[in-house]
DNA sequence: AAGATTAGCAACCGCAAGTAC
DNA sequence: AGTACTTGCGGTTGCTAATCT
């Protein structure tokens, strides 16, 4: 009985006429009764198939195939350190973004800057670990991508041990930050990182230290570093760095720094939310300490990484 | 050119809350 | 009030195209 069940239930990709149904019958009953689809034998998918299929992809003036704008990044970093992991809270500020975009974005961008991260310290500790397979296989190897950033950064403070380094080098290496470092002058500190340069950038935005500690742009400074002043890398190194002095960075020397202007207004939702939510949600931990470790990661990092030879 | 890796997307699952009876 | 059903959300997985080595 069970398994017949099972065996009538349709499942994997759609086709275009499941769509067509689909789409028919919510321009006859609206968007509801989604059990009932099944029930009438009008397809053999799950009402909640039905559901998800009609707000990912046949809802009129959806986005589809569209990146993320830059604006729309931001809001999603913005509200994301906000509300948390409320994608569909989000979603409404993104007309034609639904919760699974917002999701799925952001759940490629905690991938590439856990890959980031993981082959900087990789880079630093040991040559001779091996490289993840996969973005699959790191969750299931390495660590899953949140409890990395929780056990390994502590919040962004790397813990006392950590020593991350771009490179292997150990003529300028970025040390945690400890309470005796406190009169060596010479190093750059950023204590909410704890991290410490031995020879500070030439350009020194708000987030620099910490897009330079967590992208290839570190390593560049790094080598560039190693390397003569005269060098194209280093003379590339400081535009790069330049470029980083951004609005819409977080500052991350914390709320003592001069940083009381907003870093940029949000958009209204484009669905107002209820102001009471429908139910409580069943992650307020989760809620109240946000994924918070991309909080005060720069909107745009990752442009500098994708694109580090654009111009300015 | 071929295999490995990465990125992006689609869809499923489990859970929780709302709703109807 | 209790229960079954429906709906919605967030996490996860699987697939594929693109990119890299």
């Amino acid at each position: 009985m069970e398994a017949l069940k099972k065996e009538e239930i349709k499942k994997g990709p759609w086709k275009a006429e499941e769509d067509q149904v689909l789409i028919n019958h919510v321009n006859r009953y609206g968007p509801r009764d989604w059990s009932s689809i099944r029930s009438k034998g009008l397809l053999q998918r799950t009402g909640k198939s039905c559901r998800l299929r009609w707000v990912n992809k046949l809802r009129p003036n959806l986005k589809i195939g569209c990146k993320f704008s830059a604006e729309e990044e931001r809001t999603v970093i913005e509200l994301q350190a906000e509300f948390g992991n409320k994608w569909a809270r989000i979603a409404t500020y993104l007309p034609g973004r639904t919760d699974n975009d917002v999701k799925n974005f952001w759940s490629s961008r905690i991938k590439r800057l856990a890959r980031i991260l993981h082959n900087s310290s990789d880079a630093s500790s040991s040559s001779s670990n091996p490289k993840p397979s996969s973005h699959r296989n790191e969750g299931k190897n390495v660590k899953p991508i949140q409890s990395l950033y929780a056990s390994q950064f502590q919040r962004f403070g790397l813990v006392e041990e950590e020593v991350i380094t771009a490179s292997s080098s150990s003529s300028s290496k970025i040390l945690p930050y400890s309470s005796s470092d406190q009169d060596d002058h010479e190093a750059l500190r950023v204590p909410q990182f704890g991290i410490k340069l031995e020879h500070p950038p030439l350009a020194f935005g708000t987030d620099l230290i910490l897009a330079e500690t967590t992208t290839p742009l570190m390593s560049e400074y790094h080598i560039a570093n190693q390397q003569a002043v005269n060098s194209n890398s280093f003379s590339s190194s400081i535009e790069l760095l330049a470029r980083l002095d951004n609005p819409y960075y977080y500052d991350i020397l914390g709320p003592g720094a001069d940083s009381s202007e907003p870093l940029f207004v949000l958009p209204p939702p484009f669905f107002e939310p209820s102001p009471m939510p429908r139910r409580r949600s069943r992650h307020v931990s989760k809620d109240e300490e946000a994924d918070v470790f991309l909080y005060d990661f720069p909107a745009d990092m990752f442009d500098q990484v994708d694109d580090p030879n654009q111009s300015p």
